[in-house]
DNA sequence: CGCATTTGACCCGCGC
DNA sequence: GCGCGGGTCAAATGCG
């Protein structure tokens, strides 16, 4: 799952993602509770990203593993947080299913409404009838100002307005958006209000964008550039370093030249300053603590 | 005048 | 078969 948190001004930075893989993407149906699975990662030693280090590291590298050692603490703990809201989440949504029984064909992956102030994002596949296919799904939730009257969520996309429908469970309207950027993009959007917090607009994308967001344009999507000059080159940070590198090696089969530089990226050394650099900056970063404390309050289900 | 938005009507799936 | 509710359509309306 990946918890996008809008800054709330997309024009000029681009939006903290954090990979909050494990969690809140409720059950698949059919499917038993992910928890006896977790609990048994919950078990598991915490053991560093990057695998084994030597002892013979430089006296500068030292700080270099205190905080490698920091990150992957801090990581190990916001995975148990989801696992442990995941948990709690499914509980309530368990609880909370509408009490006549009724199935909900399209909506079925989605939860019921009083948990939405809960969960800042959610995605999930629709099985088609048993087939293969699957159409993602994804909730957001934005804060905005309760006397806002737009059902308007910036995502950086293009949106047309088809429909507007005032549902049973819901005072507020929900508003019905297509994507207007690319004609034959498939992707549709709902957004309302929030049953509880008016403050809390919901936005359900579903489907996927067959075109990249008009507002970074020439960019991959869900990467980032890592060279500006010549060819680019991009690394996609939400997967694992391991995956990012395999996905570079395989780029590299096809651009000659390449081989060396994934050779170089995939060393330990590379690695190691990578994470000294990228935890430098984001400790350093008072906005990043400041949006993971306010995306894990977030998460947290009120009682 | 062209485009986006609004809004009532219509369609469709589901439960009874 | 009927009613209900969500989703979509399309004519009307508003705006630049």
């Amino acid at each position: 799952m990946m918890l996008l948190m809008d800054s709330g001004s997309r024009g000029d930075c681009s939006p903290v993602c954090l990979d909050l893989s494990v969690g809140l993407s409720p059950p698949s149906p059919g499917s038993g509770p992910e928890t006896t699975a977790d609990a048994e990662r919950l078990d598991r030693p915490a053991t560093g990203c990057w695998g084994p280090r030597t002892s013979s590291l430089a006296d500068g590298q030292e700080e270099a593993k205190t905080l490698e050692a920091r990150l992957t603490q801090v990581s190990e703990e916001n995975r148990r947080l989801t696992e442990i809201i995941a948990y709690m989440y499914a509980s309530q949504v368990a609880a909370q299913r509408s009490p006549d029984g009724r199935k909900r064909s399209r909506d079925s992956l989605e939860p019921s409404n009083s948990s939405d102030a809960n969960a800042a994002v959610e995605s999930a596949a629709l099985s088609d009838e048993g087939t293969c296919r699957r159409i993602k799904l994804t909730r957001v939730c934005t804060k905005i100002d309760p006397s806002d009257t737009t059902l308007a969520v910036k995502d950086g996309y293009q949106w047309r307005k088809y429909g507007q429908k005032v549902t049973r469970d819901n005072p507020s309207p929900r508003a019905y958006f297509r994507c207007a950027y690319a004609p034959s993009c498939p992707v549709k959007k709902k957004v309302q209000r929030s049953a509880e917090d008016s403050a809390v607009l919901v936005a359900t994308y579903e489907g996927e964008h067959n075109h990249p967001s008009p507002t970074r344009a020439g960019e991959l999507p869900s990467s980032t550039s890592i060279n500006s000059s010549g060819p680019a080159i991009t690394l996609d940070l939400t997967r694992n370093g391991a995956g990012a590198v395999r996905g570079l090696e395989a780029a590299a089969a096809e651009v000659p030249g390449l081989k060396r530089l994934c050779q170089e990226i995939a060393s330990p050394d590379f690695r190691t300053a990578l994470v000294e650099q990228m935890a430098r900056s984001l400790t350093k970063d008072p906005k990043f603590t400041d949006a993971l404390a306010a995306a894990i309050l977030q998460q947290l289900p009120e009682y």
